[in-house]
RNA sequence: GGGCUGGUAGCUCAGGUGGUUAGAGCGCACGACUGAUAAUCGUGAGGUCGGAGGUUCGAGUCCUCCUCGGCCCA
């Protein structure tokens, strides 16, 4: 376009340089991303990143698997992101950072998806072959493979998405049996028992999540358990504090039971005589289960006990006048009135005499069995709110029970109690051998719990007339309450011990150490990001009980070992063989097929005597086993890795499970360091929910704004607490990429005019020298943050450095040489090249964090580039280092603060509107701050037209800012004339007659543009 | 209830070993430019540092309690 043919001016912004490109400024991430991953599809990115880095050291982040159930959420972006900064900035500074993705397969909620697919098609689980099951849930985990796959590569995540690692592919199913073989072989596998949900209906075992509360009526009985001991030495032992370890660990402890000790007296003695001949009251609403009693539990301080008689009885059966019982004070009324009874109390009984007492079972000589002591045991979920204060324990047959008889397996068995829990209770609800009186020895055949259709059966009545018998029962009564049924037959459930396979955590293993021992010693050795992380999983691993490895399923790796009646393992290394050479042929289905067992046994052990084990391992172990299938059997990984990184909640879950496994096998963990980072919530602070419609998904934000958006925010985010995201937090990121990508387009546009010519540091103005040693600052800050896996260090110095160094600062000052002056000129030249070296620094800093724009931006400068991706940090010379530049020029950017200050009074006044009208005189009495200015071009670095400076004070309207002491300004308007070219106000305009409205500067720039052919 | 962890301007974050009027960027308000233009530049207003005690000459920083939130257990 030109001007009017009676305008005799040039235009001259034809004549300057201003920024060219194209390079959008609205950046349509949304359009472009996806192109991008396409081009980087196309082009094979990560092999050419691997044949890029192959001679280089080798970093490895090793992928916790993402389970294959659903499309990603905030959560796996997030983690994902993390991650990817994480490989990719390590590849850029100059390792070989290969980043394998990987999936987690097998389990329980995939089961549930293909069953409820049964259901809706109206067929039955069980009717179905277990390997067409599985094969259906191959399939499920497939599809989701496949789709996450495909959404993590839209976030921009680089890895080698072609050959991902899963935990269902024939190999890693081979290898993670053969991973439970090493646990086998080297004895820390072994058959224990738990107590698990169980439904007799479906002879299946429930997990938590399978059961609903309905409403049911039990059942519920008092019973007495007589007092057989009381142990005088132990109450001595506890008076004197000279309480054994076994004791003190268990019982007595530290805190306030010790403080109590200390108040033991001789005269809480007194009640034991008539304790001898009392009973402990406890109540129960599951009668089934006092053949299964091992212990009772008492509170250690928070309730009070007492000794009461019986004074008077309604009834003539049951307790009678004269017997005594122990019950907690706030419950005895309760219980005196369910036997019709009144009671005496007689006496306090102090909780710590409990500690001392061993009872006889309530059915102690029945069909020869019930023999055993049955100790009082300190249990915290002892409440007040029913019952009597006392708890029957029958480990097989609750949680807390089980929990509470483990804990103190130690000290029971240092008092000659056997503390194997017995399996009174059969997979079809009937009482076992284990349950004399009541099982296959009871006249009539066993008694059973609840039948075929879910009906209660004659375990309670049976239990009952027997307690009647003895002469243990208190009284009895109906209950109605909460109680568990399966969520498919809507029929009770019971709580049944069950044999199940476990690791040791205590044993010694040959060296010393225990499975529990080395993984408290691979944590001290293990790095934490943040160092919290080290506290939190030492606390977990140092509590922790054995590893309970057996899952009553189907989808997932066998436990697959032979065992003997008593639980003893097959341990032969060609069975081993056989087994793992097959699953890494057909798959874990081997194990399941027809004939397996005699496969597998060969020749040599006979079927008969051999049990397969046909539990499924808990899906941590798959997933605590990627080390070993992924990082040791891939030639382009390594053992261990160099890091780990998941969400908080992976302490007890993955870090936890690979460290167990890895320490079982290999003696150290698997990783050398962990990061952990936080939940991210909704904008208030709260979780994120559907239903609150406070969530935020990772879809949305890239249909909306792009993934560069959402890598942004987790950038500037503390990710290792909880983040926030929401609206408005996703605006301000979206400001601040926009004000980022505008500095670069400007860069860009700039460099449009970059003929390559090199110009030596030593011909720099100090004002290029400035800002070099500001890049070789902010260079040590991108390094040692992405070291440290500081990103939000990066992205704010980043940041901070284009919007205020930049932008406003040298950018702004420069765009007069930049744009203005003439083609030799070597000011304009230096700027030119420090732009040059800010833009290919920046923008390969940026490019792990914003992959797919920084991407745009280099291949926008660079059209002949491949990637941005394979290029390396650049480095910055030594001698860009310049401290005294940089302390020198904080002071000129002082000065400078104060002119603009004075300027911007001016501009309200509305006496000047650019600040080229301006030529202010400077008085500074601040001996460093005028040596700091003294020989810079002070009306260049203000982008004035002129600039007076004064070493004397300014008079008293003169304008200061208190934070800079010793500079005053007082303002005035350039003298001269405006220059058409470059708008400065200077009085050499019209010194060129050729070019009468322009400055000499202009004229003699015009004058070369001329000889080159460019006017 | 237990273990770990957090609450600094509207938003995101800085604030070694306690020490002058608590900082930054964004956003916001106002202004300038119109040769980075749905951009750029400048100026300004925003905070009882979750709350209450305590230690100290002095605490956002140390201690105790409370409160709200998060992860994992029970």
């Amino acid at each position: 376009m030109t001007d009017s043919a009676d305008n005799q001016t040039l235009d001259y912004s034809k004549t300057l340089n201003l920024p060219q490109t194209d390079f959008p400024m609205r950046a349509g991430l949304p359009k472009k991303e996806p192109e991008l991953v396409a081009r980087w599809q196309e082009m094979d990115l990560y092999r050419k990143l691997r044949d890029d880095a192959k001679d280089r050291p080798r970093y490895v982040l090793h992928d916790g698997p993402p389970y294959a159930n659903g499309n990603i959420h905030i959560g796996h972006a997030l983690n994902k992101i993390l991650k990817d900064v994480i490989t990719r900035s390590f590849q850029m500074r100059g390792y070989d950072s290969n980043y394998v993705p990987g999936w987690d397969c097998h389990g329980l909620p995939i089961e549930w998806k293909i069953e409820e697919q049964y259901r809706a098609k109206g067929k039955n689980k069980d009717e179905v072959p277990v390997n067409e099951f599985r094969k259906e849930c191959r399939d499920f985990a497939d599809h989701w493979i496949k789709v996450q796959s495909e959404e993590f590569k839209r976030l921009g995540i680089e890895g080698d998405f072609d050959n991902p690692y899963t935990t269902m592919n024939f190999h890693a199913e081979s290898r993670i049996a053969g991973e439970l073989l090493k646990f086998a072989m080297s004895g820390q596998l072994y058959r224990g028992s738990k107590p698990v949900m169980w439904s007799v209906v479906e002879r299946t075992a429930l997990a938590e999540a399978e059961v609903e509360y309905q409403e049911y009526e039990s059942d519920t009985i008092w019973v007495k358990f007589p007092v057989a001991e009381f142990d005088e030495e132990k109450f001595h032992r506890i008076r004197d504090r000279k309480t054994t370890e076994l004791e003190k660990r268990f019982e007595v402890g530290e805190g306030a039971y010790a403080e109590q000790a200390g108040h033991v007296t001789e005269d809480m003695l007194d009640v034991v005589a008539q304790l001898r001949d009392a009973s402990i009251l406890i109540w129960t609403t599951t009668p089934w289960t006092i053949p299964g009693n091992r212990a009772v539990a008492f509170a250690k301080l928070n309730i009070a006990y007492s000794l009461y008689e019986v004074a008077e009885a309604e009834n003539d059966f049951g307790p009678q006048p004269g017997e005594k019982v122990v019950i907690a004070d706030r419950l005895a009324d309760g219980c005196a009135e369910k036997a019709k009874l009144k009671l005496n109390r007689l006496a306090k009984v102090d909780n710590i005499l409990l500690e001392c007492l061993t009872l006889a079972h309530p059915l102690k000589g029945l069909a020869g069995g019930y023999e055993f002591d049955v100790p009082l045991l300190v249990g915290s979920h002892v409440t007040e709110d029913a019952g009597t204060g006392f708890v029957h324990t029958a480990p097989g047959h609750g949680r807390e029970d089980f929990d509470v008889w483990m804990e103190r397996a130690p000290l029971l068995a240092a008092r000659g109690i056997d503390t194997m829990i017995p399996f009174t209770v059969d997979d079809a609800g009937y009482f076992t051998k284990d349950a004399p009186g009541f099982g296959p020895d009871r006249e009539g055949g066993p008694a059973r719990v609840i039948d075929d259709k879910g009906k209660k059966g004659d375990a309670n009545k049976v239990v009952i007339e027997a307690l009647i018998a003895a002469d243990r029962l208190f009284a009895r009564s109906r209950l109605k309450h909460e109680y568990p049924h399966s969520w498919r037959s809507k029929k009770p459930v019971i709580f049944r011990n069950t044999p199940q396979w476990f690791v040791h955590m205590d044993m010694d293993l040959g060296d010393d150490t225990t499975l529990r021992s080395r993984a408290l010693k691979a944590i001290d050795d293990t790095r934490f990001v943040p160092a919290g992380g080290q506290t939190r999983l030492r606390a977990m691993i140092e509590d922790r009980p054995d590893w309970v490895l057996s899952r009553q399923r189907a989808w997932g790796v066998p436990i697959c070992v032979f065992a003997d009646e008593d639980g003893n393992v097959l341990k032969d290394e060609a069975v081993n063989a056989r087994i793992l050479e097959a699953f890494e042929e057909e798959g874990a289905d081997a194990w399941f097929a027809e004939g397996a067992k005699e496969r597998f046994l060969g020749n040599e052990h006979d079927p008969a005597k051999w049990t397969q084990v046909t539990d499924i391992l808990d899906v941590w172990f798959d997933s605590g086993s990627t080390h070993a299938f992924t990082l040791e059997d891939r030639p382009d990984l390594k053992w261990p890795a160099d890091v780990y990184l998941e969400g908080s909640d992976q302490h007890r879950g993955w870090f936890h499970s690979s460290l167990l496994e890895s320490c079982g096998t290999r003696g150290r963990a698997p990783y050398d360091t962990v990061i952990t980072h936080g939940f991210t919530m909704a904008e208030d602070g709260k979780k994120m929910s559907k239903s609150l419609g406070n969530n935020v998904t990772p879809q949305d934000v890239m249909k909306d704004s792009g993934a560069d958006i959402l890598r942004l925010w987790v950038m500037n985010t503390d990710y290792w607490e909880d983040q926030r995201l929401g609206k408005a937090i996703l605006q301000t990121n979206i400001d601040a990429y926009r004000k980022m990508r505008n500095t670069i387009r400007w860069m860009l546009g700039t460099l449009a005019h970059d003929e390559g010519e090199s110009v030596e540091y030593a011909d720099m103005p100090e004002l290029e020298k400035y800002i070099l040693h500001r890049l070789w600052e902010l260079d040590n800050v991108v390094n040692n943050g992405y070291e440290a896996f500081d990103f939000k260090k990066i992205s704010r110095q980043v940041h901070d450095f284009m919007v205020l160094e930049l932008s406003a600062f040298y950018f702004d000052i420069r765009k007069d040489a930049l744009y203005c002056d003439a083609p030799s000129s070597k000011r304009r030249k230096a700027a030119l090249q420090v732009v040059h070296h800010i833009f290919d620094r920046v923008v390969t800093w940026l490019a792990p964090m914003l992959p797919f724009t920084m991407e745009e931006a280099w291949l926008s400068r660079y059209p002949d580039a491949v990637s941005v991706h394979l290029e390396q940090f650049r480095k910055c010379p030594p001698e860009w280092r310049n401290d005294d530049l940089g302390s020198k020029w904080k002071k000129v950017r002082q000065v400078r603060r104060t002119v603009t200050g004075a300027l911007e009074i001016e501009r309200k006044e509305k006496r000047i509107g650019s600040s080229l009208e301006a030529a202010p005189f400077v008085h500074v009495t601040d001996d460093a701050l005028r040596a700091a200015i003294e020989d810079v071009d002070m009306a260049e670095i203000s982008i004035t037209s002129g600039i007076s400076v004064s070493p004397k004070p300014g008079p008293d309207e003169a304008f200061t800012i208190p934070e800079v002491p010793g500079v005053a300004v007082v303002p005035a308007l350039a003298k001269g004339t405006k220059c058409a070219r470059s708008w400065r106000v200077t009085q050499d305009v019209g010194s060129d007659p050729e070019f009468p409205d322009v400055s000499a500067r202009d004229a003699a720039a015009l004058h070369e543009l001329k000889a080159l052919g460019k006017l």
